[in-house]
DNA sequence: TCTTTTTAAGAAAACGTTTGAAATGTTTTT
DNA sequence: AAAAACATTTCAAACGTTTTCTTAAAAAGA
């Protein structure tokens, strides 16, 4: 028998007698005949991967969208490696490098703050991998990229808050230099003005993302004459942060200021004193979307591709 | 030039002058050449990459495991490639068929509950694919294991408790049918023993990891006569489950059970009510010692392979 | 200068699979 | 009965790299 009727008795392939395919899966299971997916994936230049590319598998907002990128996958039989750049621009490179070594079919990445990989992502682009970035964008929009609609996202928070008698809302902002602060901090705007209520700078501040830079703007927010009663927190792991921070130098202020944070966390389950609620960005939607996109460009001619830029609607989880 | 002169210069084959190197790899910069690993792979009948499967992303033990398993791979340029069984026994069938068939060059697996996989760990050993078990085992020790030394970790927690002034310590355990639990239930008895206490099986509760049957254990526990004063637990998140019950039904035993348990998250830094301490079994190292036994299989002849257990010292670390 | 040795580069085969074309065998049509 | 149509199988090439073997050129020795 020649290996191309194997082949092609073992793929369905209509040139093939209906005996001789049965004749030879039989066989293949009786030798325990398992394809070379290296010789495969070689031949067709495809891997039948997509990779992920996150900061932090620590982070449990990033496993749950792998969970839902893994679940597309699986469905179309499709194999997912993970990397983590640590948010550190040159690991990243690093990662892009060896992915487009491997010709994976697909890369959905959450860029690392400071990110220098743009040349490298076009470059991927170009060799005909689809690209597609979550939560995280880069300047001109010239990718795919799935994020929460961080507008809905607060206006419902904002809104919920009002609701429950607050009038003064601060906002912990993260870094002035990260695209991700300056969107949250212009859907703040837009949810308070929304609400009537006034945008009050100095009830708005900023922090490194560090414990300790986090504990100066509790403390400097704490200090402003009229104090807020309610925060809105640029993320999640930031509002443990506050907690924490809070429990240790201003216990009494615990139940007076009351959080709300972005990004909801499996972990919370756990808390005791937790955000009073979280904006539900739905990592996992997140995931499958991405993934959604990779798996129609993949299957897509190069000349349709459009860019997709996907931005999905939050909920407001009580915790 | 003929491609094998460019392989060889780009290999660094010593059959290659000096200055055809220099001007094959300015060349390949040049030309942006990056080199098709699927190809490579294929030739070599190597993937180059590692395989892990793992229970679950979520918990975060096994995340720490993975970052010392890439931390070793990458020294040695080698790919890892991650898996969920979700401690479905199918669903871990599945994933190592898929491994069979990408001729990975080791397997480093946290077997599910209940695993169905020994034959196909077997097959994929058969097949000069290194297999390495971590933190859970199998009948007859024919793999390469890496754990921690829960008679170690269990030994430092009780005489630690003794220390404090427990004399009458409860265990917590997992469901009998495990391995793992038996094996921590003797190093229980056993830490006992070398602190001259006496065992008593009373104290002793089994909980199928459920929320609700370990509050029934709890309450179970908290009902003998001679209540017990601390408790050694099976594993971290158990030991939440533990708390949160405490906090909702007997808050005032909240502080007068001491808690100590099985591993060490980093999600604890999080916690206001956490355990007193907990058992550190170095997840990174394990990951880390897992790696470095699939390099030195894969670097090795197959008959000179001889099979690894290694049990790792454990640290109390107070939280 | 001629032979021998050394060095460097090229040629060809191989890895396992898929693919389209060619060959074989069978059936239908004329 | 010959030709045409069809069904099924096999052949041969290809994918990109590495490796072994060969060849060409240069260097060394006589």
């Amino acid at each position: 028998m020649a290996p191309s009727t194997v082949s092609k008795a073992l793929n369905g392939h209509n040139s093939i007698s209906q005996i001789t395919k049965e004749r030879v899966k039989s066989l293949a299971v009786e030798w325990n005949y398992i394809p070379n997916e290296a010789a495969r994936f070689f031949k067709h230049n495809k891997s039948q991967t997509i990779a992920v590319v996150i900061p932090d598998l620590l982070d449990q907002f990033y496993v749950l969208v792998i969970k839902g990128i893994e679940k597309i996958a699986s469905k179309n039989n499709y194999n997912v490696i993970i990397s983590e750049s640590n948010d550190d621009p040159g690991k990243e490179v690093e990662i892009i490098d060896n992915l487009i070594s491997k010709r994976v079919d697909g890369v959905i990445i959450s860029v690392a703050r400071n990110s220098k990989s743009v040349e490298k992502l076009k470059r991927l682009e170009q060799l005909g991998t689809c690209v597609t970035l979550i939560c995280r964008s880069l300047p001109n929009n010239i990718f795919n990229i799935v994020a929460s609609d961080s507008e809905d996202g607060a206006l419902k928070a904002i809104t919920f808050l009002k609701k429950r008698g607050h009038r003064r809302i601060a906002h912990l902002m993260g870094p002035k230099g990260f695209q991700a602060s300056k969107q949250r901090l212009h859907a703040y705007k837009k949810a308070l003005l929304a609400n009537n209520i006034a945008y009050d700078e100095t009830i708005v501040k900023e922090t490194n993302l560090s414990a300790k830079d986090t504990g100066e703007a509790i403390t400097a927010l704490l200090k402003t004459k009229d104090v807020p009663t309610a925060i809105l927190v640029f993320k999640s792991y930031l509002s443990l942060d506050v907690i924490n921070f809070l429990k240790k130098k201003y216990p009494d202020k615990l139940k007076k200021l009351e959080i709300i944070g972005f990004g909801k966390l499996p972990l919370f389950e756990f808390l005791d004193n937790k955000p009073l609620a979280s904006i539900d960005e739905k990592p996992g939607l997140i995931g499958e979307k991405a993934a959604e996109i990779s798996f129609k460009n993949i299957n897509e001619d190069t000349e349709t591709k459009t860019v997709e830029q996907i931005r999905l609607k939050c909920t407001l989880a009580k915790n």
